[in-house]
DNA sequence: TAGATTGTTAATCGATTAACAATC
DNA sequence: TAGATTGTTAATCGATTAACAATC
């Protein structure tokens, strides 16, 4: 009988730490190492080893006995698992202080994404360019998404506007969201949307340091 | 024999959730209602109702049979537990595109986050006022931190000086950081350290979109 | 060989989901 | 009253941690 194996996809918070491991590896590449043990990546991080080595698991390599990893194997390999190798063309919609602030940031470059146009309703920018990628007006989004066939949008507008820049944007094509507006917005069940959310990550922080001061 | 009450503390992935929760009761504050059910804000956010039941437990207030909870008495619940109804002062070091993008942030007021200067070593930026926010130079945060009693330090600088910025703060005493920058930083046990991360969230982003595209 | 590390299998822990009585 | 919802206790699920044999 055939045994089927079950293919276990890696865990969202596998993922996450694979992000974290990867920028440390890349540090490390440029030492003169070649290997790199999964103890290393932990003591590093502050990490227990044994769980740095089950995240490794999921990027498929082996390691050697006794000197850990190759280091540009397991770049390759999380980048792989990432498909940071590839590049993905995206819009910008919502070109205001945030949305500039994406569009320059270069780091996105080496994660998969190219941000090939940006878009607002501003007229004063429409027309103009941002980091050498040009504004469009809002209304440019259905044509544009079909014949450049653009699978992912980044929402940088209010919250008030976020639901309909979503729906227009789904109603056009796209596949997945990466959604900085601080609010929730709908989406059907087969499009993709993360959330940037920083204000989840600052409620955290907040509370963690409301708890130590109390704890004085 | 008397029993202790064990005191469970807020999981991370409950507090994530109640940040999202506060954005849609938020809205829900504008319209008539008294009440909402975890009911409602499950079908709204496509979460099990249990989940939210459980989640809003954490916030210690009761709701009402057949009624659900009193929209006020959770906003601020959950505002409570996020420690978002007091403010913070916070200070804001590398004052580039993303550093700016945050200080004009209007929305990190209402998220007990008060930024009441900004630091850089660019010389065209020191002196200059950036969203009414002052920026100085560097090497005036020992002082100010200690003057001001500062506990948050936002860390918006590149990946190569983000160490030594994170060091120079906790060094003088600051409390909690917020890194955006992209790379892990060090920090003793007892300083709380929240990533902001953006490439984390795009990675989750780009993985399942390439998961789903290879589903064709 | 000795020892460090991998890789696999099992145990534990905690979060999510389910079940159901209590309440208005 | 009937019915929707809360709140509590139990079951399930999945991720983390532990244990240990295999390897160079």
């Amino acid at each position: 009988m055939i045994k089927l194996e079950k293919i276990k996809s890696t865990p969202i918070p596998t993922l996450k730490r694979l992000t974290r491991y990867l920028s440390v590896i890349h540090q490390l590449k440029e030492s003169k190492t070649d290997y790199i043990s999964s103890t290393e990546i932990a003591n590093i991080m502050g990490l227990d080893p044994i769980q740095v080595r089950k995240d490794l698991e999921f990027t498929g390599i082996s390691g050697f006995p006794r000197l850990g990893f190759k280091i540009d194997d397991l770049h390759f390999a999380i980048k792989e698992i990432l498909n940071w190798n590839n590049t993905e063309d995206a819009f910008l919609v919502g070109a205001g202080s945030l949305g500039q602030a994406i569009l320059g940031y270069d780091r996105f470059k080496s994660c998969g994404l190219k941000i090939i146009a940006g878009f607002d309703i501003n007229p004063e920018l429409i027309g103009k360019k941002i980091s050498n990628i040009e504004i469009y007006h809002i209304n440019k989004i259905p044509n544009l998404i079909k014949r450049l066939n653009v699978k992912i949008g980044i929402i940088c507008v209010p919250a008030s506007s976020a639901q309909d820049v979503v729906d227009l944007m789904v109603d056009n094509g796209i596949l997945a969201l990466w959604n900085f507006a601080p609010i929730h917005v709908n989406v059907p069940s087969d499009i993709i949307i993360e959330n940037a959310q920083l204000s989840q990550s600052l409620g955290i922080l907040t509370h963690k340091l409301a708890e130590k001061i109390k704890a004085y």
